[in-house]
DNA sequence: CTTAAATAATAGTAATACTATCATTTTGTT
DNA sequence: AACAAAATGATAGTATTACTATTATTTAAG
């Protein structure tokens, strides 16, 4: 017994939904697997087509590009920890126990919930602590933004600000502490494991919970102490 | 009347130092122009060739790939803003004043330091907003780790932590928060220029200072508020 | 059973990221 | 000023990448 759950992007990510097809749903199973393999640079169309037996041409028809793939399976995956938040706060009333949950899903959502057959979503959550800044640092930025390319982005940011403003009404960076609290998450795990330097805390064998711990601690003491 | 500094950076970024020819300035300086311009995915050895009327051949004597430029003027910048801190907090006793003046140059040493001629510091601090994530984010983190390509930023960090813990010894997130606030202010740069709905700050023709007063309150609600 | 839609197979182009070779210019030394 | 050594320029070439186009074959829907 399994719900499918669809998770509806912006229609100018995509030439096809690839969500709608055995092939499509291919390409993005397999596109998270290579890209978490080699990285994305090293990445591209006919090293997928290879590996799923299918054609460069053909994937062409799904998607434009390599970056607006890599933009589409980011999305997929904010839009589904936006999701996971949504059901698991729903009938909790404090507000701090809230963000509690928000962290949570931020540092380690893909180890609980795998939900969708086709998408290894803690493969997944690597490649956005790796890769996701790229999908933003591009000259394309501003007129991605106008076709709406962020918006799951903006939503995770508004669920989490929302909140922190619950929490705390006069605390004046609600949007910055969400957008840091995600960043931050992606960053020291990545840090924990390739540049140890630049971080406190440590993860071993995929335990983010020293993560966990710091970012309630950065927020508690922001958000409630005294 | 003009002393030039020269900022020694690991041997491995490089395969002759730019800095100690008029054809290696001239790459420097144009190739931050460039990246700036064009963005560091467009930008390539070909064009920044023909801009100063050079040869491919000639920058791969320089330097091996874009990516180990890149890697470079990031690290230059890093130095240089090290340096800066080191000068401007060395007759400050008080740790509260420092971490100010080291916040303070992370959003704006750029503005109020030119320093070399060949590099454009303000372009240079836009390049790092923009692009410095892709000095690490990338499957080669390890092996150019152990080569000691990140020591600039490793060293940005220590300085900034052993302040931290200065202020406030029993702060387990020393380095955290030191690397936290540099990229933060990145971040936040970026944010309000092209992706504003993630941020609360605004940033107008390059007035960094909503950024700045965030930064110092995240780090005395952190370090010392009760 | 038929036809439309999706996919595969194949081929081709322009740009990119280099490497190699040799000619020329610049530089430092006596 | 003469000359060797080093740096740079000019030119050419290769492998890979990021696509696009065309036609054949398979699959799915009515």
């Amino acid at each position: 017994m399994s719900i499918e759950i669809k998770i509806s992007l912006n229609k100018g990510l995509y030439k096809k939904d690839p969500q709608d097809s055995k092939l499509g749903r291919k390409i993005i199973q397999y596109s998270i697997i290579l890209i978490d393999k080699h990285g994305f640079e090293c990445f591209n169309f006919k090293k997928l087509a290879e590996t799923i037996n299918s054609t460069e041409a053909s994937i062409y028809r799904y998607f434009e590009n390599k970056h607006l793939l890599l933009t589409f399976i980011v999305n997929w995956y904010l839009e589904w920890v936006n999701y996971l938040i949504k059901i698991n706060t729903m009938n909790v009333n404090d507000p701090k126990k809230k963000l509690k949950i928000i962290i949570n899903s931020f540092v380690s959502a893909s180890k609980e919930n795998p939900s969708v057959s086709y998408v290894n979503e803690s493969i997944l959550h690597n490649i956005v602590i790796a890769e996701a800044g790229k999908v933003y640092h591009t000259k394309k930025v501003d007129s991605e933004n106008s076709k709406g390319f962020f918006s799951s982005y903006k939503a995770l940011a508004m669920t989490t600000s929302n909140v922190i403003s619950e929490i705390c009404p006069e605390f004046k960076y609600p949007y910055s502490l969400a957008t840091n609290l995600f960043e931050m998450s992606n960053n020291h795990i990545y840090f924990a494991k390739h540049l140890p330097q630049l971080t406190d805390i440590s993860v071993q064998e995929d335990d983010v919970n020293e993560v966990e711990k710091m970012l309630n601690y950065f927020s508690q003491k922001l958000l409630y102490s005294s």
